[in-house]
DNA sequence: AATATTCGACAGGTAACCTTACTTTATCAG
DNA sequence: CTGATAAAGTAAGGTTACCTGTCGAATATT
């Protein structure tokens, strides 16, 4: 018979961040609908996260947005097809392709990146330069707090044992 | 011919506000993990989140945690078959059933718990409580900001035009 | 009593990832 | 130069965490 769980008494900080992260992407998502570009899917962003105006090869792409090669391969490809990416040679090296908006996929970039803009402004008036500064800097250390490695950042000694 | 989209020139605040609440999240399944609750699925969250120790109803849980009750009812099997939950009738509704933690899942639930309470106590050990609850404050802010309703709350003026 | 609603469950679907395995091309060690 | 190794992209298939639609049983509403 154990005791019930002792909940903590305030919202939990991982609940804040993700209700907030949750909301500014969907926000994200939401006006690129709006502003009429409604192909424009989740699994877009690791896409335009990463790929600089001049272009880029998807390998490079997974890599700097945590993703498999083979899952922006298959973004990028699903994006090729809705016209927003082209897929050129890459002149250095026959096995590679560089990938590269499209004036099309340009204007959905510029759209997004023209967003976030409005949001950091938004925030500002809200908040003032100092406090979301904070945040910012705040948001920035909880992530190299806790990337510490596979064993984790906060010591433990438990003995789980078993259900039975 | 469109003119390179321009990129914001600071980390947009949707990225940080994600990798921290990704960082968080996979921290607090690692904690479960390494307690030796191996077991524990992230998809269990909706539930750990939302199960009073007195126990509940897994449509009310569905609604407090935002996801529909087919998919409350699925976590709530998986952690029946895993030992974590147990389901009693109802005695006031012979629909419905209560949900609640069996002994080895209120130990679970604690671990978690406390997990919550020590993350807590390190970033205010790192940052301070003012800065702490600075970005609290606005963390809760952005949701309610952006949560604005169906239409957003950006105001927009694009006429998008076609990939062709 | 008739109708509408709610509870949990079942069936089936989808999106965004993943792993494994392959072809083609490049690089490097001897 | 040759053979091993590795890297780029792709194909095939699996997993997870959701979703919608629908159902029977029980309860509320009128």
């Amino acid at each position: 018979m154990s005791r019930d769980p002792v909940r903590p008494d305030f919202e939990p900080f991982i609940a804040l961040a993700e209700k907030a992260g949750r909301a500014l992407r969907s926000d994200m998502l939401d006006h690129a609908h709006r502003a009429g570009f409604t192909e424009v899917a989740p699994s877009h962003n690791a896409v335009f996260g990463t790929l600089p105006p001049e272009g880029s090869r998807a390998a490079d792409m997974a890599i700097r947005s945590g993703i498999t090669r083979q899952s922006m391969g298959e973004a990028v490809r699903d994006m090729v097809g809705l016209g927003i990416l082209e897929m050129v040679p890459d002149p250095t090296d026959r096995r590679a392709k560089i990938v590269r908006y499209t004036d099309y996929g340009k204007r959905i970039a510029q759209v997004g990146f023209d967003h976030i803009v409005a949001v950091e402004e938004l925030l500002r008036e809200e908040f003032g330069a100092e406090d979301l500064a904070t945040t910012r800097r705040v948001l920035a250390r909880v992530r190299e707090l806790l990337a510490a490695g596979p064993e984790g950042p906060v010591p433990l000694a438990v003995s789980p044992g078993g259900p039975d």
